[in-house]
DNA sequence: TATTTATGTCAATATAGCTGACATAATTTT
DNA sequence: AAAATTATGTCAGCTATATTGACATAAATA
């Protein structure tokens, strides 16, 4: 499995890229990806703290906030986390009002998930504090620096997961509210890169 | 939400941009960092199970390994997590030589890490799988995808981290075996930072 | 010599996750 | 209608990762 690898390079000999590719590991993307999502959860966290909220609520608040009438499951399966983990910060949530719950109409067990006026206003501002990171990352880097990003990011996602993730994110909401964004079209229009998209490589 | 691209994005254009950032969320970046971000670690995560290691062992034998000779205290500073913290996994990884200590020679308060051989192989397993998510990704990417994810990262990061995490990803190694590399793009070789190491940092 | 530095360690606490077992109400199947 | 399944909740206990605060020791420095 391991191992095998350990001499052969390739790289001084100035061979192409792919060939190095395969056998060198691309510690810059690993180390600066690691870096980029630390400081980048840090703008979030410093204000949670003053809500005595972590990342946990973050997360939910944000999902519950972006997808007005999310179900329980349908949360869980975007956080990926047991049933019981979610429990504990849900109610908290619920209990300090950022969140509400309605039973659902065509299922009564369904539990539909909302942001109360104060979560919702808690989402926006930490979405705006991460908004404005990557707004500051943006302005200083060229052209097609974002529709480059989107397609990076995206293509490191799970191939599995890929549509389904595409789809919420661009996804029209159902929203009250707040300005809406993103049909498909609109996308299309100022697309990313050509195979950008998707996994559908096979 | 970031929508309204097409016609106010600003991108464009250059400049006006700032209005746009200011008020709506770019929510696609924001969430797309997040999956992006989960899927990477999962790849790892899986196979430090098998070693009964979590994350915490995999970055410090990661910084270690990329950085043989690291003290304590650049670890620290790298990680920026507590020594109490630290230690709990450090010890495991000393305990069961995947990592070595060795008394500073300069400084013989210092303790010198090294990747021990079993640690290397570990680290080098670990990077290959982390690496080959990219490079799948970024198999079906345009050109200039790589540079592109890079200077998106970077700017991600804090401003003030910046120029260090540049000089620490980018420095050539002290490495006695496995083969060197800078990557394709090479920055202009800068070597050692000036105020990189070391908690001088004022 | 006195102080500072690099590191280690003990203890208590918090957060975020997990598994397993069991409970309840609502929906679907038979 | 009874039985099975589904959506959700909850109790209990466990783990991993992090924190703060206090204190200890050896080596380097002033």
């Amino acid at each position: 499995m391991s191992g095998s690898d350990s001499k052969e390079t390739g790289l001084e000999t100035g061979r192409p890229q792919l060939q190095r590719a395969a056998t060198q590991p691309v510690f810059d993307l690993i180390e600066l990806f690691f870096f980029a999502y630390r400081d980048f959860v840090s703008d979030a966290d410093r204000l949670l703290e003053t809500y005595k909220f972590g990342r946990a609520h973050h997360r939910v608040l944000h999902f519950v906030s972006r997808s007005p009438g999310l179900t329980i499951a349908e949360l869980l399966d975007i956080l990926k986390i047991t049933k019981q983990s979610l429990n504990r910060v849900l109610k908290e949530l619920l209990d300090q009002r950022f969140v509400e719950a309605h039973t659902g109409i065509r299922d009564r067990r369904q539990r539909l998930l909302f942001a109360a006026p104060r979560g919702r206003a808690l989402a926006q501002e930490l979405a705006r504090l991460q908004s404005a990171r990557f707004e500051r990352a943006l302005r200083h880097l060229p052209e097609g620096a974002r529709d480059a990003a989107v397609a990076f990011l995206l293509s490191v996602i799970d191939p599995a997961e890929r549509d389904r993730i595409e789809q919420f994110v661009w996804r029209d909401i159902p929203q009250d509210r707040s300005a809406q964004g993103r049909s498909a079209q609109d996308r299309s229009s100022q697309d990313r890169s050509p195979q950008s998209r998707s996994a559908g490589t096979p």
